[in-house]
DNA sequence: ACGATTACTTTAGTTTGTCAATTATTTTCG
DNA sequence: CGAAAATAATTGACAAACTAAAGTAATCGT
């Protein structure tokens, strides 16, 4: 009845329902400033200084590169990023951050770090515990 | 250094950092059943047996309750939920799973659960710890 | 009993996403 | 070298996931 394979998949259930919860929750970060999940995702992929090549963008967020030419049209008309002709090949374009981009990912950044968000309705014991669990988890 | 603030934010890492690490393999599960990522988070909501309201849903996954007609208007389309009257409130419809649809959400949990689970490394103790710390996490 | 609230739907519109076809540019190799 | 295959981005057509606003029906509060 409480087999450990039991809570294996209750941990795994619960596990799920938070990251889907907060899938929608740290969007919250980005709204305030106007920007969509996954443009917060986007100009969270785009170091200041290091230009993305397009397909590049479409790998790391693993989806169809025409997907990724209207998400940066979209930044792009808002002054966020910039598209250049890559000088090593003509094909490919580089997306870079433009200053005013640069200034809006800093200010998210420092949104979404700077609050760990419900878990601070744990108690410290839980919180601790929690923690430990986690470490082991990880550890590999 | 250890204070609980910091505890949370470790803890919030921590759960990052797995998220990302599991992050691919759970719409490939859904995938391969012609689920989208939504429509599996929707029908790991319902539980077998467990009409769930609407607005509970809109709740849950924290959405405009417009957005949910159209979400369950689909899967009902598909014939994996079927919407019913609320006996206790005629404004209300729950939302249940068809047999089809428990069927479906059975194979969908266990193929997410399915791989070798770094759970599965974890103790019994920890693993029931982990569940009870999720569940405060997750109530309200 | 009646005004406010609540649950859901509808409509209209945007964003996010896929697929198939197109254009321009490398690469590959016979 | 030069023809064929591969690659990068775009376009167009469309589906899915979302929001906002307005509408309908039922229930609640006083």
């Amino acid at each position: 009845m409480k087999s450990p394979e039991g809570d294996a998949f209750r941990a795994w259930q619960l596990l799920m329902r938070f990251f889907f919860s907060q899938r929608e929750h740290l969007p919250a970060c980005g709204e305030s400033l106007g920007l969509s999940p996954v443009q917060c995702h986007v100009l969270h992929l785009i170091e200041p200084g290091e230009p993305v090549p397009m397909n590049r963008l479409a790998e790391l967020m693993q989806c169809d590169p025409s997907n990724v030419t209207g998400l940066v049209d979209r930044l792009e008309s808002r002054g966020l990023v910039r598209r250049q002709p890559s000088p090593a090949d003509r094909r490919v374009k580089v997306v870079e951050l433009t200053p005013m981009g640069s200034r809006l990912r800093t200010r998210l950044l420092r949104r979404v770090t700077a609050r760990p968000l419900p878990l601070a309705r744990l108690g410290a014991d839980d919180q601790r515990a929690l923690v430990k669990i986690l470490e082991r988890l990880l550890e590999k």
